[in-house]
DNA sequence: ACCTCTTGTGTACACTTGTTCACTAATGTG
DNA sequence: CACATTAGTGAACAAGTGTACACAAGAGGT
């Protein structure tokens, strides 16, 4: 009769935020989500989502710091599997593919969060990506393949290059997954964008030809 | 004691629509909104929910059919409003801003149902996102201003296109909507956005720079 | 003027929800 | 080892939920 186990600290808690990503995973709305249904999907007891959480934002807000070490890692990655520089849009789309697939819970709670209920959340993704925009910026700098551009440009440009990976999360989560065509045409269709982007970026001056 | 009072036919179908749209406009996801909640902002009994829709889903999808009305407004508008081609960017995107304010809750509403919980509204959207990019192309087309683009690449410029001013959607619906200030940066962001792409395209030759 | 169909109302019911409370087993520190 | 703290359990409750049903008022066609 479900007797106490207590094993390790902070496993119910990892338990619960867990199930929380796999009914995301499933088609719910994070939004959408009870205390109730989570730790029921948690098969945990009601009262313990209290041990961890305030309530449902709450979760959430954790579930983003979790999310950042996701990306992280998918950006140490990124710079460690790079190697040649004229590959560097393909490599990189396919690593984040690859990320989004097998993190694929994780980047469906960021594609939710963005236009989501909490407001908390939404900043905090947000913060995420204005991260990322920013470590891109970086390695592009020190890639000297943006030297022509200035600080604002380069800004922008990367700000872009990340808006339409996340929008492409929409795509890729959209699909079923194991669908390997549909996945590499959202794959190629992602790469386009950024080269169109980056051959912007390329003939930049400061003023629009249109 | 509230008497009945029919006048116009569909008048409470528009009332539950509208109700939604508020509730969504006021902060709270469509995923987490329930039957009851919708009628009782739309002062209506909860029974009279079924005699216009089956569920909450079918609600989402209604209002995706008004989105498109929505959507195609403003492309009239800016058809007839841009006038000279070296302003077209700077001038679609204020109407787009424009309209954004002014239908706040249907572009709400848009921004969230792109990673929503109904998989029927999501491809729905998705559906009106195509279409509006078309109907970009055919304009860029008609105006003789991709000459040199395929048709496949002129497909990916204005889908990138489109999917950039739909990202700013969700900078724009998270500030107060009548902070001048922030408004003004996402349009200046958001212009840019689509001068770079653009001097990508013009610079585009089937191949990738970097 | 009649009848029929549509639309809105009120009541009812079985479930689900968030949250509180008191209790208990395991844990780590002295 | 003793003890305080932490993290789990189960029962309880008021409030809210989706949905079914029977009924009534107005509209529209004949």
């Amino acid at each position: 009769m479900a007797e106490k186990q207590r094993r390790k600290p902070g496993e119910t808690r990892a338990k619960l935020m867990d199930a929380a990503l796999t009914l995301v995973g499933k088609g719910r709305h994070f939004a959408s989500l009870g205390i109730r249904e989570v730790t029921r999907q948690a098969g945990v007891v009601p009262t313990s989502f209290y041990r961890h959480f305030r309530n449902m934002d709450d979760l959430g807000l954790q579930l983003v710091d979790e999310l950042g070490l996701v990306l992280r890692r998918m950006m140490r990655e990124a710079r460690g599997n790079v190697l040649q520089a004229d590959k560097l849009i393909e490599e990189s789309v396919a690593i984040f593919i690859s990320h989004a697939q097998s993190n694929r819970n994780f980047f469906m709670f960021m594609a939710q969060g963005l236009a989501g209920e909490s407001r908390a959340v939404q900043e905090g993704i947000r913060s995420e990506m204005r991260f990322f925009a920013s470590e891109l910026g970086n390695d592009l700098r020190r890639l000297r393949l943006v030297d022509h551009l200035s600080d604002a440009d380069l800004d922008i440009t990367c700000d872009l290059v990340v808006r339409s990976v996340a929008f492409s999360l929409t795509d890729l989560l959209g699909v079923s997954g194991d669908d390997d065509y549909q996945v590499e045409q959202i794959r190629k269709r992602t790469t386009r964008f950024l080269q169109l982007i980056f051959v912007g970026a390329a003939h930049w001056d400061g003023k629009s030809g249109i």
